[in-house]
RNA sequence: GCGGAUGUAGUUCAAUGGUAGAACAUCAGCUUCCCAAGCUGAGAACGCGGGUUCGAUUCCCGUCAUCCGCUCCA
């Protein structure tokens, strides 16, 4: 298969109603997205999916819903108000910009060779931050999170005493998430406002390398297993140098995105820096006590987190496909069932009166269980090219000889074929063919 | 933010200092229509603001947005 183009993607997205640039009709607003009728079905399915692999299958991890707005504590607790924000200088002389931190030398331009060439350095803090109390300034100062991790550390002791949980065990949650970035890029992968899926992971300090081995291959499964080639993905260890600042070790899972091997998720270690951090700004105790050795420690962390944005992005690269059909071009959209905005098309094969209130009815007995679109417009075959565009794994044609024998075609996105189906055996003959 | 490129229907493109064309897509009608069929018809665009000009989509300036590079990261 070729490597699919961004623009083709981009396109297709604005045009089928995936995801296009928000407020548009005002010439739109830098690093934000709109996510339209399918896309919001789309991400909708892939945050699920992580949820019911994370989360539904397993029983040691339970999710939270945190708050997007935080007190400055939280963040001065976890180092995001130190070391979230970068000290950046322009040379004059060749206009490249640097982290002051990563200079060897401030004052030679490590680029162009100049001395003494440098602006005056500029923070950037990449948290937005915002007042909560309706009149302007004077409220409480307040921070959008950069990152839904706090919220499982913050909720630590709570959860451990409501969910009965004990290490090993995990907090996950999904939701948005917020950072000033300096160059928002590459459509919906580096926006401003965007949609995480975390997990911390909390293990008795000595068990905290084999869970990361363990997490690790658990990931870089996930996204295979929901379609993505395998050797489009990889995990790659982060560099000393390029750690972040909780973490004594990081693998990212990268994807070959159209510019190349970039990140979707972070496997790191963050040892036990965020809850220690925690505990000694709020002066709460955050720790376990195991009753059984009777030792009271506090547990390392293992943090999977993935964007949600970018990984429905890299779900529709890696589903993209053009095939020729007598002489056309087909456009497919290969997506994993699970995955699919809609999971079947009810199709009549005529829009007369005979046959929409037997189409409608069997839209009403599939769309108990799934997410169903309805299309009588044009011919058959255009309905059908419709629904690979979109990724629709299943059609259901509804003909004239339904009206007899009670029975309808089921039509495969991936081989085309079809089959005939009695009406009574159509839900789980479509519950069978998509097989989740 | 700096440097470079770009901005015309939903999408992909065209043309023009003198009222913007197409293809595909969309919608309606006809067609017992199973893989983008056919016929008829319809809606739909010069990113925004200013300047030059008798007249600007076209030239100039600003702005907004997109793409590439630097930097950042899920």
């Amino acid at each position: 298969m070729a490597a699919t183009d961004l623009e083709q993607i981009v396109s297709l997205c604005k045009r089928r109603g995936f995801v296009y640039q928000s407020a548009e009709i005002y010439g739109g607003f830098r690093s934000t997205y709109d996510y339209g009728p399918l896309g919001s079905l789309l991400l909708r399915n892939v945050k699920e999916a992580w949820i019911r692999s994370m989360v539904q299958q397993r029983d040691d991890v339970v999710l939270i819903d945190a708050a997007i707005l935080s007190p400055p504590q939280v963040w001065q607790a976890s180092g995001h108000l130190a070391n979230f924000s970068d000290p950046l200088v322009d040379c004059t002389n060749c206009k490249n910009r640097f982290r002051l931190d990563k200079l060897d030398d401030p004052d030679i331009c490590p680029e162009c060779g100049a001395e003494k060439s440098f602006t005056e350095a500029r923070e950037f803090n990449l948290m937005f931050k915002t007042q909560a109390g309706p009149v302007e300034g004077s409220g409480a100062d307040a921070y959008l999170r950069p990152e839904t991790a706090q919220g499982m550390f913050t909720n630590f002791a709570q959860v451990l005493q409501t969910s009965r949980k004990k290490p090993p065990f995990g907090i996950a949650q999904v939701g948005k998430s917020f950072r000033n970035e300096i160059t928002p890029q590459n459509w919906i992968f580096r926006t401003r406002e965007f949609e995480q899926m975390e997990m911390e992971f909390f293990v008795p300090p000595e068990e905290s390398e084999q869970w990361y081995e363990y997490w690790c291959n658990e990931r870089l499964n996930w996204y295979v297993e929901h379609g993505i080639p395998a050797d489009m993905v990889k995990l790659r260890p982060h560099d000393d140098d390029e750690l972040s600042h909780y973490s004594t070790g990081t693998s990212d899972v990268e994807f070959e995105f159209p510019w190349g091997f970039d990140e979707l998720e972070g496997i790191a270690k963050r040892t036990d820096f965020d809850l220690k951090a925690h505990a000694a700004v709020s002066g709460q105790k955050l720790d376990y006590f195991d009753p059984q050795t009777n030792e009271r420690y506090v547990p390392y962390v293992i943090e999977p987190a993935a964007g949600a944005t970018r990984t429905m992005a890299a779900f529709l690269l890696a589903a993209y496909d053009e095939e020729e059909v007598n002489g056309e071009t087909r456009t497919v959209l290969r997506l994993h069932p699970r995955l699919a905005p809609y999971k079947v098309a009810v199709l009549p094969l005529s829009k007369k009166d005979t046959l929409t209130p037997l189409a409608h009815e069997i839209r009403a007995l599939l769309s108990e269980r799934y997410m169903v679109d309805y299309d009588e417009t044009q011919n058959i075959g255009k309905r059908y090219r419709r629904q690979d565009e979109i990724g629709t794994p299943l059609a259901v044609t509804v003909d004239f000889d339904s009206l007899d024998d009670h029975a309808v075609t089921v039509r495969d996105r991936d081989t085309m074929e079809q089959v005939r189906v009695p009406i009574d055996q159509l839900l789980a003959t479509v519950t069978d063919r998509l097989g989740f």
